[in-house]
RNA sequence: GCCGGAGUGGCGGAACUGGCAGACGCACAGGACUUAAAAUCCUGCGAAGCUAAACCUUCGUACCGGUUCGAUUCCGGUCUCCGGCACCA
């Protein structure tokens, strides 16, 4: 063995050793129980940065701790390929993306390697690859023929920057989450999945997801955002036509006293068409359209409204009640008509008064009296209905369902449930993304490509304009083809499926990455779904991991997977700060994954990114705390060096014959730090703790070793030392591990058994407290009987002075801990 | 506005079920080894007070209060920071 820790040296031996070897492959294996671990794949923007670092790292512990407990392990590895930033190299250097994304991939590739990370390499999954695309297609084309994939025309979050819509998911804020160009409103033809018809389940099974951090689960119920209420159809006085608006109050209908239509509501034109108050109302329109979404959607913006000329009977009491425009009604939402309720609700309140719109009381607390004249906010909380008719004297939240009822029987409302979850808009006018498997025929209309003739090819040689418009739109050969029901000439549907699409359903193809005939095997994919373990950052606590629960139900409902939810526990990791800031280009403030593993090796780095902060919490990179753990790990080199050094082959423990109190110490140290290290890394993720564990086995090892050590006592906590570090850092664990005698792989090793035996201590230390304040300790044999631990610590000097003098009031013993004396 | 989470030394963090607050590490200081440096090893390291020194005492987990023999931990309230949703009807 080599004196020094040479970590270059042993980390390139043991990853070409790994990669030759196949030491990581897995296959399904009946005679184990299977663990899914995964994390989020990459997109491969060139350079591993920290994050990618701090999940690989995290999800590799766990893939490797899992394989020590005996179970197989699939832990794949694949690229998220497809999207923008491969087009704007594109157009920036001339390079075509996919020769942009297929270096940075090999590069990306390599680098994971240096990191020596337990991938099953066989199944890397490259979205941006036919062999995978081919399927994303054909899972649209069942998505289309369920009716869950159609086109509208619609208006829809267009950024200026990336030249191309977005989902509502994209829009953080009125702003593109890509590039934070302000988002315009465009009105497009779109393809759409219809996830919301997936709301209510989406909403309910989370339920099901303990093993997901609340705040997720919380974040994606907010994003569905249902809202329980009513329908209800008001009735045009002037045209008889129909307006539909959603209440969460149905119980305040007889308190209405006039309607706020969104400027585009459709009947907005055809009420004013031709009146007096045409010109005025398309005036206020025009001022509304002129405001960017977020001031639009700001709070801060003052509630303006107009007049349209026309009234809406209220089907409750048939008054007729004035119809408004305003700005503040948002025609995506609900109905896109508001009922105002000046009474009862804050925002109508201001609105009435402002523009003098009558009030009416409809609900009265049941303590006090309101009174119209000095009203000077909403009342909103329950109460005694008034002014309703026959509902009178009823409470007010028990009638919501008893007006909707009424209303119902003349056929002027319905119970209703109202999501804030939009249909998913997956087209995109962009090159670098899977063609949506769609022909255009004059005489057929839209027809889905045949799955025979799938994948439709991305074509190759691609000259980009620097338009910012999709170069597949000026591609004849591309965009020609005949139809395939009626073979006359047709045109291929140029928009590209958003990449979320291709990374809905990856976690599924790595069950059988090799499929040509499917896009993966029934039985595979039943094998080794859930997901056991999801690892990746907070910011797809929306986006990626809503969509993939809605890709999976949906392929559950076609029978195609076993599973109606995708992943079973999610660990949401913290982000890898400098400065207090994220690492980034722009702030300059970035450590470079490849400068660290350079300097001091992959191990070092990954310890200290494990060791650092608990996995969900961010984490400050802090220079020095890396050498801190180079120098832990040269600290257990030096201890096996010289245990090697001074040691004749294997040595047995498997038994010990007599030990005295050192070496039983011993062995009750080794243990506690199987224990602990076990429960903190395997049940709590609590990295960091089984590390500082493993570092106070190395301190006392250190301490045992100056000694008369025995050799049995000492071979297994060496033994046990190296098994517990070899998730953490699996070189040097590796290399140590073979130079201690041992021919297979520390990584295929059973982790160390606890014995409970040697956990139990002859003597423990017991805290004597004095009315709750600590005095003075004392060292009792184990499991001293109450009476005689009260004798003991009654005795001391220290204890005794402090309650010389006072009654004794009781004494408080808990066993083998804690002596607490009251008195008074 | 609604909903969640967090606040502990100079720093990262620990204390898992209410029981020694500050494990482990970083930084810092002193010492040993060395011609010297690096590396390594040893010691100290929350604050204040007392003391020649040691011992010792008091305070201390954002703030105020409560429950308890005992509270970083449980309960009520306040403040600050972070995150999600939001003219959502």
């Amino acid at each position: 063995m080599n004196e020094r820790y040479d970590f270059a040296s042993i980390e390139s031996k043991w990853q070409t050793k790994w990669s030759e070897e196949k030491t990581y492959k897995v296959t399904e294996d009946d005679s184990k129980p299977k663990y899914y671990c995964l994390e989020m794949f990459p997109y491969p923007s060139g350079n591993l940065h920290m994050g990618h670092v701090r999940n690989y790292s995290i999800g590799d512990v766990i893939a490797r701790y899992k394989t020590m407990h005996g179970y197989n392990v699939l832990h794949p590895i694949g690229w998220d390929s497809f999207g923008l930033p491969a087009e704007n190299a594109a157009i920036k250097h001339n390079t075509p993306p996919a020769k942009w994304t297929i270096e940075n991939i090999a590069n990306m590739n390599r680098q994971l390697h240096s990191m020596g990370l337990s991938y099953d390499w066989d199944r890397e999954v490259t979205t941006c690859m036919p062999d995978y695309y081919k399927w994303t297609q054909w899972l649209f084309l069942q998505f289309y023929n369920k009716g869950l994939a159609y086109k509208k025309g619609a208006s829809v979050n267009w950024c200026p920057g990336c030249q191309t819509v977005l989902a509502n998911e994209q829009v953080v804020e009125g702003q593109c989450e890509r590039c934070d160009s302000v988002v315009e409103k465009k009105s497009l033809e779109q393809w759409f999945f219809k996830i919301t018809d997936y709301a209510d389940r989406l909403l309910k099974d989370l339920d099901k997801l303990e093993g997901w951090p609340n705040k997720v689960r919380i974040m994606q119920e907010n994003w569905i955002g249902r809202s329980e209420g009513a329908l209800l159809r008001f009735t045009v006085q002037e045209t008889g036509d129909t307006v539909e608006v959603f209440t969460t109050r149905p119980d305040t209908t007889f308190g209405v006293s006039y309607m706020v239509l969104a400027p585009e509501h459709p009947l907005v034109q055809k009420l004013v068409a031709g009146t007096e108050y045409e010109a005025d109302v398309n005036a206020f329109i025009k001022e509304v359209q002129q405001l960017s979404e977020v001031d639009r959607s700001s709070t801060e913006l003052e509630k303006k409204g107009i007049y349209i000329g026309a009234h809406a009977i209220n089907p409750a009491n048939g008054e007729a009640v004035p119809i408004l425009i305003g700005n503040y009604v948002i025609y995506e939402y609900g109905t896109g008509a508001v009922m105002g309720v000046p009474a009862h609700d804050e925002r109508d309140f201001f609105f009435a008064k402002k523009y003098d719109l009558p009030i009416t009381i409809v609900v009265q607390p049941e303590d006090k009296e309101l009174r119209l004249e000095d009203m000077e906010a909403a009342y909103t909380e329950s109460g005694i209905m008034v002014n309703s008719g026959k509902f009178n004297g009823r409470k007010n939240t028990d009638a919501k369902k008893a007006i909707v009822d009424y209303l119902a029987e003349a056929g002027n409302g319905e119970l209703k449930v109202n999501f804030r979850l939009r249909d998913w808009l997956i087209s995109r006018q962009r090159f670098w993304g899977a063609p949506i498997p769609i022909i255009y025929c004059d005489h057929c209309g839209a027809v889905p490509v045949p799955e025979d003739q799938l994948p439709v090819l991305l074509p190759q040689e691609v000259d980009f304009k620097p338009t910012g418009e999709s170069p597949l739109k000026y591609m004849d050969e591309f965009v020609n083809t005949t139809c395939p029901i009626c073979g006359k000439p047709a045109r291929r549907e140029t928009d590209t499926m958003d990449t979320f699409v291709c990374s809905s359903w990856y976690f599924l193809r790595y069950t059988d990455a090799l499929n040509d005939k499917a896009p993966f095997d029934k039985d595979k994919v039943d094998h080794w779904m859930n997901v056991d373990q999801y690892i990746g950052g907070v910011e797809h606590a929306i986006l990626h991991l809503l969509y993939a629960r809605f890709f999976t139900k949906v392929l559950y409902d076609m029978g195609l997977v076993s599973v109606d939810e995708p992943f079973q526990n999610l660990l949401t990791q913290g982000m890898v700060l400098m400065n207090g800031s994220k690492m980034s280009k722009s702030k300059g403030n970035i450590v470079s994954p490849e400068t660290i593993i350079g300097k001091f090796g992959a191990d070092t780095a990954r310890l200290f990114i494990l060791f650092a902060a608990p996995p969900e919490r961010d984490l400050e990179w802090n220079d020095s705390a890396v050498e801190g753990c180079y120098r832990f790990i040269n600290r257990v080199w030096r201890l096996v060096y010289e245990y090697v050094q001074n040691t004749e082959g294997v040595v047995d423990y498997s038994t010990f014959g007599e030990l005295n109190s050192k070496d039983k110490d011993m062995r009750r140290l080794t243990h506690t730090t199987i224990k602990r290290v076990t429960d903190d890394a395997g049940t709590r993720f609590n990295f960091n703790t089984a590390i500082s564990a493993i570092m106070e086995l190395v301190n006392g090892m250190y301490q045992y070793k100056e000694l008369d050590y025995n050799k049995a006592v000492m071979a297994e906590a060496v033994d046990t030392l190296v098994l517990l570090l070899a998730p953490f850092i699996p070189h040097v664990t590796e290399e140590m591990w073979a130079e201690l005698g041992h021919a297979e792989s520390v990584h295929k090793q059973q982790w160390p058994t606890l014995d409970e035996k040697a956990l139990v201590a002859d003597e423990t230390t017991v805290v004597v407290q004095v009315n709750g304040k600590m005095k003075d300790k004392i060292v009792l044999p184990m499991n001293t009987d109450n009476a005689e631990a009260e004798k003991a610590a009654l005795a001391l000097p220290k204890v005794a002075d402090a309650v010389i003098g006072k009654d004794i009031k009781k004494v408080i013993v808990v066993p083998n801990k804690l002596i607490n004396i009251v008195v008074g």
